[in-house]
DNA sequence: CGGCGGGTTGACCCGAATCAAAGTGCGTGG
DNA sequence: CCACGCACTTTGATTCGGGTCAACCCGCCG
């Protein structure tokens, strides 16, 4: 059914974290140590680590056992899994201040392959300090708490809004959804593939149904060809069906 | 799109939780005060009551702020959402020791509609016992993050193979995956209009295919007609597709 | 220059949606 | 107790969206 070129596994590039990233995070106000816990970085800061990933690199695998957790400073993780019939799912995106990889705060395996989409950045934390950090403080609970609660909504979001209707409609609320933390700017479509994957279509519909909508000038193209503008009104009259 | 017929919206039945019921509670061993926090519910049974819910009955809505969790002894609750084409979405099924409503935890409003497929007893359990609890004992938190760690699971699960394949590949693993906690004993289909709800196929459909597998041999039925009994190997078969 | 990864487009066909009509079982009221 | 109505299911006929297979284009890199 799902081909699958072979990723690149493991990390483009790797060190240790400084206050400066800290300081210029692109990330900051959003994520799991932000607003009440940003104080709290400076003296955990020691074992962060920055990682860079390129297009395709993967960053863990389904199944293995992990103790680190990971933030986005910037770029775009696919997270995926494989039906019984082999196929290849993806059943979440991460961007800018999600946090990745909280399964491994329970000790269990990945349930996911996180593989980077676009140029990636990302802040690998402990799990021991993210559990440091829960006993120091019982308010940062609820800072995990809410990001497993994010992770949740979203996944029932895939269910009911890229999961259901007719091809259209899907891309159309793929696009809405990508656009949504844009405020206006133009915002990044993943290639026909991945369109396909996320919304349970093949790659060829995915195609089609994008040239369409540009032919229709529904969406026009930016500069990067991977970028692209839309009226969110109009695109959430296809959505709807 | 989805009609919808009208819920009976409450529950049956309601009265307050008595040692009696926790000590014969029929999902005793799994859920959020089984093992090591049985003893607990001895004093906190107090906030207790204990819930019965006829089929079609809505527990909660969406949108709805709530002050409670609620632990299912036994029945079968679905949760859903709509899309916004309008298509109503089985985003999850709680069964047997699942807990729902931990969105009530963050104090934002709930994130689904809930309500009853079968008849269906539940232990309403105040957020306020659950996060005095936490309180009380730091390793309760790990309890809460793995029922919200399965609720995570069921929902990737819902969507790499309950939303991909084709319609009879589907069906079969929504069979394998009702029949996987009964052992061998005889395990409950919903009625055809719920099914086609949970796979994103029409009732005509998953009716088709039900009555298919029962004139292939497939599955038979029991005395009970919402019932059947299947051969797990054969069923793995059609659903690899 | 040639090869390759991605994207586009076309022709064809099949699976599932749609529309429609009976069939079945059950609870209620006469 | 039976008959009626209602909810759910089954089945059929037809349509249509999207899958499949295949050719071709374009830009990039070796």
């Amino acid at each position: 059914m799902t081909t699958k070129t072979q990723f690149r596994v493991g990390v483009h590039a790797s060190r240790r974290a400084t206050p400066a990233d800290c300081a210029t995070c692109p990330a900051e106000g959003i994520g799991l140590f932000s607003g009440a816990f940003r104080a709290q970085r400076a003296y955990l800061i020691e074992g962060f680590r920055i990682l860079q990933l390129a297009p395709q690199d993967t960053l863990y695998r389904y199944g293995d056992t992990a103790e680190c957790v990971f933030i986005l400073r910037y770029g775009m993780i696919k997270l995926l899994r494989y039906s019984s019939g082999g196929e290849e799912r993806i059943v979440r995106l991460a961007r800018r201040g999600d946090t990745i990889g909280l399964d491994a705060l329970s000790g269990t395996a990945c349930r996911h392959t996180a593989v980077a989409v676009t140029p990636t950045a990302l802040c690998r934390v402990p799990t021991r300090v993210v559990i440091d950090e829960e006993k120091a403080d019982p308010r940062f609970i609820d800072r995990v708490m809410a990001e497993m609660q994010g992770e949740l909504d979203q996944a029932d979001l895939f269910l009911t809004e890229l999961s259901t209707g007719n091809a259209h409609s899907r891309v159309a609320r793929l696009m809405l959804y990508l656009a949504e933390r844009e405020q206006g700017r133009d915002c990044f479509i993943p290639m026909r593939e991945d369109i396909g994957a996320l919304l349970g279509i093949t790659m060829e519909t995915a195609s089609r149904i994008v040239s369409e909508f540009r032919h229709r000038g529904l969406i026009r193209g930016s500069k990067d060809a991977q970028r692209i503008l839309f009226d969110v009104a109009e695109m959430q009259r296809v959505a709807a069906g």
